[in-house]
DNA sequence: CACAATTTAGTTGTGTGCAATACGTTTCCA
DNA sequence: TGGAAACGTATTGCACACAACTAAATTGTG
């Protein structure tokens, strides 16, 4: 629901009602106040999500990083040659199953773990709320998104 | 914050925990949800946005729907150009202020508002959740997003 | 008034997102 | 087992976002 206040019929479509953009310019904020941060480790938000990924399992399929980012090939494939350019990662083929690439950390890419360990913090006190707060508004987020990704798939 | 459950000191770094994550994926499905419906009006998500601010009020320089959107003018230029070419909007120097360029409604620009109008419902029905929760989450979301505005312009 | 600082849009370059499509590999099953 | 269907990745094309920069107009100040 668009949160109106359900008076007038065209609120609407008053955007100071919209839910959607109210997600849509928090995300924009999001990685605007990361940027900073991870450009000193040479790294974008969707890489630094790709590399988060990544530090809690190595050696994963674009499929496998695909479905925890909800993202496609279209998206992950020119990103993961520019992490592998910067020498964060590894690209192979499985052997195996050769349809797949399997994605792996290099040195480097475990020693950025480090240097990145500072920034949620330092993000955290940037949302500027609590702890629990914050544990709150992700798993309400999470239920919309799934909703919202489950309403798409319903008309296909 | 990252919404963590504060055992371990390295759980920082889990994507489950990151509520900036959750913000940043709902904001992609929110965009993959809108598409099908605006793609019949010739819209895409952000250009959606940018009628909106117009339907609201007529006669608007590039720099006020980019206050209301958190959009620069290297995002709006290019946008705003494209809805002038679909016959939506018109574009001109402001001839007291020629600094300024005023973004106006065309009639089709207008008239689209009326096949727009259904829109708003039916995502609302897709995010699966009552009109009071969307009410608060979206009042949860402007705080957030205002802090992270905040904590960006005290950092230059 | 002069002119430096500010304001407003536009431009350029990089990196996403995603639809549509292509292509090689694997799986399924008649 | 042969071939169609499904699968996993890559490619292409379009449209954002945003940093960095440019250019023109206006404002503020001595």
């Amino acid at each position: 629901m668009n949160a109106t206040s359900g008076k007038a019929p065209d609120s609407l479509l008053k955007l100071e009602n919209f839910l959607c953009f109210a997600i849509y310019s928090t995300a924009n904020a999001v990685t605007r106040a990361y940027q900073p941060r991870l450009a000193a480790l040479g790294l974008t938000y969707p890489q630094y999500l790709v590399m988060v990924v990544l530090w809690e399992r190595e050696k994963q399929t674009v499929k496998s990083i695909g479905e925890k980012l909800s993202l496609d090939s279209g998206t992950l494939t020119p990103l993961l040659k520019r992490l592998e350019n910067a020498g964060l990662i590894t690209r192979r083929r499985d052997t195996v199953d050769e349809r797949q690439v399997l994605i792996g950390l290099t040195d480097e890419g475990r020693a950025t773990r480090k240097r990145a360990e500072a920034i949620p913090l330092a993000i955290g006190q940037a949302f500027g709320c609590t702890l629990g707060e914050a544990k709150d508004l992700r798993a309400e987020l999470m239920t919309v998104r799934d909703n919202l990704i489950a309403s798409i798939d319903k008309a296909n």
